[in-house]
Order: C-alpha cells, then sequence, then structure tokens
RNA sequence: GGUGGGGUGCCUGAGCGGCUGAAAGGGAUGGUCUUGAAAACCAUUGUGGCCAAAAGCCACCGUGAGUUCGAAUCUCACCCCCACCGCCA
C-alpha cells in the first residue's frame, strides 16, 4: 500500500508505475473516491461536532422543556447523518478495495520491461558443469538411486505430487540445516511459522487481494459450539515470509529493535493454478515443498534498505557457493517482479537437464509497501511514527534445489557425490550409489 | 469436550452511562544534582484524520453491529487470550 498522501501528490509516478509494472489499477477513480469521501466525511464531521455539542450541554438543562427541546434538535440532525454514513461506507470499501491493488513505484535502476524475457543478468559464479558422458535428468537419477518417486506421489497426492526417499530425504534436511547454522551465525532469529495462516496476514503481505487463486483455502477450518462452521476462513501460506512478517504486525517497533532479521523454515503450499503445464514433470514446480526464508525489517532508507537487498543476496549465494553450485544473479524487470517491490533479484542455478539456469531465490525489497498494510511502525528519534522497510529473500528451498544437486553432482557410474559442506549431515557419506 | 475468568496506552492496572483520551504505578526521554554513575527530585511521554501548519474539530479502550440525547462503561454477534478438568501427537 501506498501513502495517499504521496498519491495525491503524484499520481503521475504512480500511474507510471501501474503501467510499467503491468497492473491494472485506476488512479484517478481512486483519487475521485478519496476526494468523495473526504467530503463527506468532513460533512459529518460538523454533524458530529453540533451533536456532541448539544449533547453536552443537557446535564446542564435547567428544565425538562429546555431538555427534550434540545434532543429534538439533535434527532433533526441524525436523519441526514445516516444518510452519509452508509455512503461514506461504501466510498470507503471501493476505496480501499484500489488502495489494496496500487503498486510499488520501482527502483530507477529496475529494468523496465514486461516479462522474464526483459530481466537483466547481472553476475555469475561457476561453470556450468561438462560432462564426458551422457548425463541424466533429476527424475532418472531419482529412480535409479531410489531416492525420488514422483509416479508413486502423484497416485497418493495428485497432479504434481512426489515422496522423497532414502538419501535425499537427508539431502532435504542437510541443506535445510547448513542453511539454518549459516541464519544464526549471520545474526537471524530463527523461527518455525504457522503456515496456516488467517486473511490480515496474506493481505498484509501483499499475496492478497491479487495472488487469491495461487493460495490454498482450508475448507474445513472447524466448528463453532453451535456445529456451524467458524466464519472467519484459514489458508495455507505458500512461504514463511506473511507469517515472519505478522509477528510485529500492528507493533509500534523500538527503534533500536531494527533492524529485524527473521530467518523461517516452514512447509510452503501453491496451487499453481496459473501454470498449468508449465513445467510438469519433475521436482521443479510443485504445490507443497519446503524452504528457509530470511526477512528483515530496517528503518525507511532506501540506502540502508539497498545494502540489506545486497546483503541478503550474498548470504543465499553464499550457500550455492558452500554447495559449489554455479548460479547467476538477475535483475528482474519491472513487469515481472510483482506489484510490491521496489527492486527485484533473482538467483538462478544451474540445472543441466534444462540445458539452463533454473529460479531457486528470490531477493526484494517492498519497502514500505508491506508495513503499511499490516500497520507496522516504528517511533524515530523525533518520536515521529514511520514505516520500517521490509524486505525477503529465499535461504534455499527444497526439492528444487535438489534438482541441481543430484544433476551437477552426477558421476559417469551412474552415482551421484554428497556435497562436502552436506557430508557430515549424512553422517559422512559421500556418495549415493544406484540400487540394482 | 466441560466449567469459569478476561481483552483498556510501551508495560502492569483502575474505571463499569455525562469535562474520562482515560487514575495510579512502572518504563522511556529531557533536566537538576554528581568527577562519572546510581539514588533522589522536577518536567515531558497517545495514534490517525480534516491538513502543509496554527487554532479548532472528528474518530479510536479486541472487531463489528445495536440501545441511548450521550458508551471504555449497557445489549448482541464475531475474534482472541487465560485458568482448572478431560482427551490427545
Amino acid at each position: 500500500m501506498l501513502d495517499i498522501k504521496f498519491i495525491r501528490k503524484d499520481p503521475d509516478a504512480v500511474k507510471a508505475a501501474c503501467r510499467v509494472k503491468n497492473v491494472k489499477c485506476d488512479i484517478d477513480k481512486l483519487l475521485d473516491l478519496d476526494e468523495k469521501k473526504i467530503k463527506i466525511q468532513q460533512e459529518l464531521e460538523a454533524i458530529a461536532a453540533e451533536k456532541n455539542k448539544a449533547s453536552r450541554a443537557i446535564p446542564q438543562a435547567k428544565d425538562e422543556s429546555e431538555r427534550k427541546g434540545i434532543i429534538s434538535a439533535m434527532q433533526a440532525l441524525g436523519d441526514n447523518e445516516n444518510n452519509l454514513a452508509k455512503k461514506h461506507k461504501e466510498l470507503e470499501q471501493e476505496y480501499m478495495e484500489l488502495m489494496y491493488l496500487v503498486p510499488n513505484i520501482p527502483s530507477a535502476d529496475s529494468p523496465i520491461g514486461s516479462s522474464d524475457l526483459d530481466n537483466k543478468e547481472v553476475s555469475r559464479w561457476g561453470e556450468p558443469a561438462k560432462f564426458d558422458f551422457e548425463p541424466k535428468d533429476h527424475i532418472q537419477l531419482g529412480k535409479d538411486l531410489d531416492i525420488i518417486d514422483t509416479e508413486t506421489g502423484v497416485n497418493t497426492s495428485g497432479f504434481r505430487g512426489y515422496y522423497l526417499k532414502n538419501e535425499a530425504v537427508m539431502l532435504h534436511y542437510a541443506i535445510f540445516w547448513h542453511a539454518l547454522n549459516k541464519m544464526r551465525q549471520k545474526g537471524f532469529d530463527l523461527f518455525v511459522p504457522p503456515t496456516i495462516v488467517r486473511e490480515f496476514v496474506l493481505l498484509g503481505s501483499g499475496h492478497f487481494p491479487s495472488g487469491r487463486d495461487e493460495v490454498y483455502v482450508i475448507g474445513n477450518p472447524g466448528k463453532l459450539e453451535s456445529g456451524e462452521a467458524v466464519k472467519e476462513p484459514a489458508y495455507l501460506a505458500g512461504t514463511s515470509e506473511p507469517s515472519l512478517l505478522a509477528y510485529h504486525s500492528g507493533e509500534v517497533i523500538a527503534e533500536k529493535k531494527l533492524p529485524i532479521k527473521m530467518c523461517g523454515i516452514s512447509q510452503c503450499y501453491r496451487s499453481e493454478v496459473g501454470s498449468y503445464g508449465k513445467d510438469a514433470k519433475g521436482l521443479y514446480r510443485l504445490h507443497e515443498f519446503m524452504k528457509v526464508e530470511q526477512v528483515v525489517i530496517c528503518k525507511d532508507d532506501i540506502e540502508e534498505s539497498n545494502k540489506w537487498l545486497e546483503e541478503m543476496r550474498e548470504i543465499s549465494q553464499g550457500i550455492l557457493k558452500d554447495l559449489k553450485l554455479p548460479h547467476r544473479v538477475l535483475a528482474i524487470c519491472t513487469g515481472d517482479m510483482g506489484s510490491g517491490k521496489y527492486k527485484m533479484y533473482d538467483i538462478e542455478t544451474w540445472m543441466p537437464s534444462r540445458q539452463a539456469y533454473g529460479e531457486t531465490h528470490s531477493d526484494s525489497n517492498l519497502t514500505d509497501w508491506q508495513t503499511r498494510r499490516l500497520n507496522m511502525r516504528y517511533k524515530d528519534k523525533e518520536g515521529k511514527m514511520r514505516f520500517p522497510y521490509a524486505l525477503n529473500n529465499t535461504v534455499v528451498a527444497s526439492p528444487r534445489l535438489l534438482i541441481a544437486i543430484l544433476e551437477n553432482y552426477q558421476q559417469k557410474d551412474g552415482s551421484v557425490a554428497v556435497p562436502e559442506v552436506l557430508q557430515p549431515y549424512l553422517g559422512g557419506q559421500k556418495k549415493i550409489e544406484p540400487k540394482k
């Protein structure tokens, strides 16, 4: 959400943001609603002031007839008030619906573009492996090593279902252990956050209203004593970011507590309704996976927040470097970055079966777009209330990262080497051998 | 699942129909004192809107409706928390 005062002052900047981000949001209508709403509000307040004044006079009334006179005068005001209040409420609702759709202004150095084709590569690390044999994809490797079973997974769970088995399970958790250790060293507070969340949490993070389709709704969130369904629905979060942010929602944070560095590990659920037929095979696009996520909440300073964006990028790249996985960093263009974002990088890791880099991380600076929605504030030294800036980045997500590990670490004999940093988590095991 | 109790500012907590935006204490900030600190004492300490600012006005005591001339206070619904018992990974 943007500051309405900013939108009033510079509607063209907001319209430009809508354009480059491909967001449909009628700014003129928003401003019109704003104007109408304020006008009615002023009328309502004038009536309220008069009523309050009269009401205060009642205890001082000399006799019953003076009392009655005041009361009847007030009742006359009441009729108009009800109509205005109703109108105001309607306008307010319409206004809020639009406000939630207004995109953040992208940074000046973000590439302008309409799709992922316009993203700009900013750096590369490592050399994609060259094999002196015919490499297999992770699906085949998973079968041969008896560590991944997508066929039975689909049978049990439906499309995009999977089982991890044996060493894949060990690798999966080894990655997370490694990541959690690293994040603790970096001074992040660790969380296992809720994945079942209330509406305000996803509205606050910006996953609602426009990303509603992407989120699973829990059909039966519980029952009341009367046997009726609970009125408020519950949702399965697609990342721990909303829960981590909501930890401080509605809070006035002490300035000295900033920056707040949070790290969550959770299962993530995504309906993937917008991507039917895309990445249909293997472990790339899944309805449920696990992820370690980092969130930073810092002062409302562009420079400081951008410093954190780079710092978080480096933390994630550090883990890929620990795993010796070739990867590249992309500056995401305006059309591909999502409505709430100010600036965004993706990190893509080399996946031999795709003969391409595949997205494994997503590093974003949302400035105060989320904290305004969540009414999360801090008081600066002058005692002024400010909305802090919020950023988030993937630390690691698996099974997707398993694709890169298995495919990059495969050997001519059909085995897969275990990355050195992960070996301690597999009891020192160096190699995963094919099963006969 | 049963039975009670309860959501008030940064925190604890009083208020239970009208000068109450809210007592008291704590905390925080500033000052006096001190070589410095502690202690003590004094002062300050809501948010948002009309609004860029002053004056003024309006709204806000979990959320939403209602009763009333007037609601933190009364009624209803919803959300949440706590205690004890039962059940449970």
